[in-house]
DNA sequence: TATTGTTATACTCTATAACTATA
DNA sequence: TATAGTTATAGAGTATAACAATA
């Protein structure tokens, strides 16, 4: 027996029970919302402004643009979003809220605050404000990365 | 404008963004394993001697009892597991590693903690302990959790 | 000629249903 | 009658290709 390393101490398999589990919830907070998750991500971005065509939105969610198509059809016939016309390139079509939409936001960023409680329920205030602060440095220093995996997997791994 | 939370500081947004980065990394570890990331996950349970049945292996790694038929097909037509009567019950095959599995997985497993010091090199080895210590014990309680993920959201969640 | 967005089509992954063999 | 596993089939989600409008 060649003694495989205890799974408890695997960063992918505690990484990934974290995520699923919060996700798990939290894809029920954003059950009724067109799209889910994507559909949460789509009036997060539109509201913060940054949205800016339905192709740079599609990258950012790392969607194909055709799916933001889609995405966007549902958002829209609930209400949700509009697509207004780019004033600078009249073949781009930029992405807001209506008022729904930033109503809805709000209500869905009090329910996932709660999903959020919930996960970290098991740790005490300081330390939830430690592991935020740690992941929120990793997440924010892996958005600076330059990130082709590609590369990166090649630096990382030997050939078996 | 309503000020919408800030994404960095969103759990679902650094949680997400870590285990991806990790994620799209550990992919390419295991891309010539049949099956990817499950495949890498049906080696360790069979290593550990806990995979038990098909069935069981399915539950474990949630996936639909055909899906996992399929992903043994193709390990074992790669060589590295074999289905092997169960003594006490015809009807069922355990799982076990070939001698190419075992060794498959032992390589696998020093790619994929390379991966691990990549994703966690921004961090400097006290802070990687506490991370690590962190998200396992929330592993842990999230394992213990009786998971009825419907019941649970319904606490948490009132309606919109 | 290249790009944004849309539509139609094809592909991939997963689940459902029907079947065999055991219990 | 119920369960483990297999196979065939249908469904959801996604990407590819072709198109219209604009740059």
């Amino acid at each position: 027996m060649t003694s495989p390393t205890n799974v408890e101490s695997d960063l992918g398999w505690v990484l990934g029970t974290v995520t699923r589990s919060y996700l798990r919830i939290a894809e029920q907070a954003v059950a009724d919302l067109p799209g889910g998750p994507r559909g949460y991500h789509v009036l997060s971005a539109a509201a913060r402004g940054d949205a800016g065509t339905q192709l740079a939105l599609a990258q950012r969610l790392g969607v194909d643009r055709t799916v933001m198509t889609y995405l966007l059809d549902d958002l829209e016939k609930a209400g949700l979003v509009e697509r207004k016309p780019d004033p600078a390139d009249r073949r781009a079509r930029r992405v807001v809220l209506t008022e729904a939409g930033n109503a809805r936001l709000c209500d869905l960023e009090r329910r996932l605050r709660r999903v959020e409680e919930h996960v970290l329920a098991p740790l005490d205030p300081a330390e939830r404000e430690t592991l935020r602060a740690l992941l929120q440095r990793l997440a924010v220093a892996i958005g600076e990365e330059d990130t082709d995996a590609c590369q990166v997997a090649e630096e990382i791994l030997e050939k078996y």
